[in-house]
RNA sequence: GGGCCCGUAGCUCAGCAAGGAUAGAGCGGCGGCCUCCUAAGCCGCAGGUCGGGGGUUCGAGUCCCCCCGGGCCCGCCA
């Protein structure tokens, strides 16, 4: 209906000989009336034409053939807006029938693979709200590709070659003899903490005696007491780790050691294990888990090296590899755009002495010892990514690596691919307020602790009131407890710092996952006590304020989904379900279904039908758990 | 210092891509509603110089410039 209502005008407005053209999102619902939709299209052209507003508006309302758009009732021209008075009878009709059938905004089938990598998190501690953050966001885009009518593939890249991994892994080696006791992710995340404490106590003794020192070694002594109270095993057996050991052993896992790859595999595979325990209770899944270290071995660095070799931009200090990003810079148009810089800009900043603050002239690839370091490890991963059979890949990931993604990209260009095959959906952090979190500290609020917090506290909700069987208990609070989690860390634009309070995760009324699927209760209960529902109905007799509003609201679905897809939003759709809820139990409250007269009872059953379709599809789309009773 | 991001009600956030028709929610505060499809709900009241200042425009929370406040990045960490 918008798309060819914007496009009639536009033809009128081209027709008139104007340059100014309407995007189908900008039609918008006029607030004097219902079944007004409007767009200011007389100021647009008052001035271009010489014209008051209303003139120009009727000028090109006289062009637009009625008949090419969709529900079209009548076109008024007012105020110098061109609105058109929509066929409601009809237009409910369809939006009630490909809402019920939960058909409404669903794309066509589109034979076309996009990736999404998300998570990604290094192996070595548990998850925490941040890390839960990547993946909420991720998987629910990848819901919202999917349900556009691509093929998705969920990909997660397993860092395991990095210095974090190898600190653990070392810390793992002083503890051979014993066995991970609790969950597996939570015991090597203390492993981590401690082996970290150990090599930093060190390093600091190494340099200084100085008062701040003493202060810091102080603060990992913290650290090591603490996980002595926890897990004195762990703290008895890692006491001397030198960074010169981490380093070997890292180099030697790199190049592929047998005994070195058995003790980091062990490692990063139970952390990792403990990761997907984890993300498949939230209903987070993978099509594939990538890892660093076979990306060496199978040479997908040594192939990317090669073809930036080959571009001329690669260079060399003794054993470390970097990108010259500085003469790419001046050199090549493709590189200044990634970087958002003119030539112009370039050279300025260039005479200035300060094009090196804007762009690092180097991105190195590889330390001087020849090992690989993420970004070089990265920039292969983007090469392997290539030769998936996928046009597009979103890498979801956080909002400080905005800088080294684009690095990533400017390296793909350099290797000759299209930058934008790579696109960073950038997310801030967390705030956990009152906590300040550090997975080198082993402090942090494990996304395990939240979800089992979460769903305590919906159960004692529950038997308060006493309306549910026990079996039922534990299945209801656990899906509310994570549609209360993920709702919280979905719900907040990507672009902003998440501002996470313990008590609004157990905070379950408006505008909060619970909130949503309770409403989707109230409307799937009422279906189910009406036994059999309508296939035909009198759509005019919806004709309250609120029953027009939540169709119309419904009419909006296609539209959100787009716009969390073009705008990397997923919160859209978060947003979209708490408003719909909202409307819905409005209705609820004033106007009964069941009871109603014959007619009204079938086109209200209409109703909830199609309310109960999209809340249902906007909850899968945030991947927040549908419930049949709460 | 440079780059990017954020700043809307006491608090947490929508609205900004595509400028339009009276700035919206939730929480918190105050006051109401369960013989009726689930009260995890609903109704009412109070609460706003849209960080500040310029500019563009018939029209700016939305676009441009400057400033202020906060965050992140500027590693042979990830």
């Amino acid at each position: 209906m918008k798309s060819s209502f914007a496009e009639e005008v536009n033809r009128g407005i081209a027709d008139i000989g104007v340059d100014v053209r309407f995007n189908w999102l900008q039609v918008s619902p006029s607030p004097r009336e219902r079944d007004l939709f409007g767009l200011p299209v007389g100021f647009k052209l008052a001035k271009k034409l010489s014209m008051a507003p209303e003139d120009a508006a009727r000028a090109v309302s006289e062009r637009i053939d009625r008949s090419k758009i969709a529900y079209s009732d009548d076109i008024i021209v007012e105020d110098g807006y061109i609105n058109l008075k929509v066929d409601r009878v009809r237009l409910f009709r369809d939006i009630l029938k490909l809402a019920g059938e939960e058909m409404l905004g669903r794309g066509e089938t589109k034979h076309e693979t996009i990736m999404v990598e998300h998570t990604s998190v290094n192996p070595v501690h548990p998850l925490h709200v941040g890390s839960g953050r990547n993946a909420v966001i991720g998987d629910s885009f990848a819901r919202i590709l999917k349900f556009l009518g691509w093929n998705v593939r969920r990909h997660y890249l397993v860092n395991d070659c990095n210095l974090q991994v190898a600190i653990l892994a070392a810390g793992r080696s002083l503890i051979k003899d014993l066995s991970p006791t609790g969950k597996v992710d939570h015991w090597y995340g203390l492993v981590y903490a401690m082996a970290n404490a150990v090599l930093e106590i060190r390093k600091l003794r190494e340099e200084s005696s100085e008062e701040y020192i003493e202060e810091e070694i102080r603060d990992w002594e913290d650290t090591i007491e603490r996980i002595r109270k926890v897990a004195p095993e762990i703290a008895k057996g890692i006491t001397e780790l030198s960074e010169e050991k981490v380093m070997d052993l890292l180099k030697r896992y790199q190049k592929g050691e047998e005994d070195v790859k058995i003790l980091f595999r062990e490692v990063a595979g139970s952390v990792l294990r403990g990761f997907t325990e984890t993300l498949s209770r939230m209903g987070i899944t993978y099509d594939q888990f990538d890892w660093e270290s076979e990306l060496i071995w199978e040479s997908w660095v040594n192939k990317a090296l090669s073809k930036l070799e080959e571009s001329g931009y690669l260079g060399r200090e003794g054993n470390a590899i970097y990108v010259d990003l500085r003469r790419a810079l001046k050199e090549r148009e493709d590189i200044r755009n990634i970087f958002g810089l003119s030539y112009d800009d370039v050279i300025r900043l260039e005479r200035e002495g300060k094009l090196d603050e804007v762009v690092p002239s180097k991105f190195y690839l590889t330390r001087s010892d020849g090992t690989w370091l993420y970004t070089g490890t990265d920039v292969a991963y983007s090469l392997y990514k290539t030769e998936m059979g996928v046009s597009r890949c979103y890498n979801v990931i956080a909002t400080e690596q905005t800088l080294e993604q684009k690095e990533v990209r400017a390296s793909l260009s350099l290797m000759g691919y299209d930058p934008d095959f790579l696109v960073h959906l950038a997310y801030e952090m967390v705030n956990l307020i009152g906590i300040k979190m550090s997975g080198r500290r082993a402090k942090y609020i494990t996304l395990d602790d939240l979800l089992n917090e979460a769903k305590e506290k919906v159960k004692e909700i529950l038997k308060e009131r006493d309306l549910t069987s026990n079996d039922l208990i534990e299945e209801i609070s656990e899906k509310v407890a994570i549609g209360a989690l993920k709702y919280a860390l979905i719900s907040v634009s990507p672009t902003k710092v998440v501002q996470f309070r313990w008590e609004r995760v157990l905070d379950l009324e408006a505008n909060s996952g619970p909130f949503v699927q309770y409403s989707y209760t109230r409307a799937y209960s009422i279906l189910q006590k009406a036994g059999s529902i309508p296939r035909d109905f009198d759509v005019s007799l919806l004709n309250s304020e609120i029953e027009m509003a939540l169709v119309y609201k419904l009419g909006e679905f296609p539209e959100k989904v787009y716009s969390a897809y073009a705008l990397l939003r997923p919160d859209l759709i978060s947003q979209y379900a708490n408003d719909l809820a909202s409307l819905f139990n409005r209705f609820y409250e004033s106007h009964p279904v069941l009871s109603a007269p014959n007619g009204y009872r079938d086109a209200r059953l209409g109703l909830v039908l199609g309310v109960k379709g999209v809340l249902g599809l906007a909850l899968d789309l945030i991947g927040i758990p549908r419930l049949e009773k709460m």
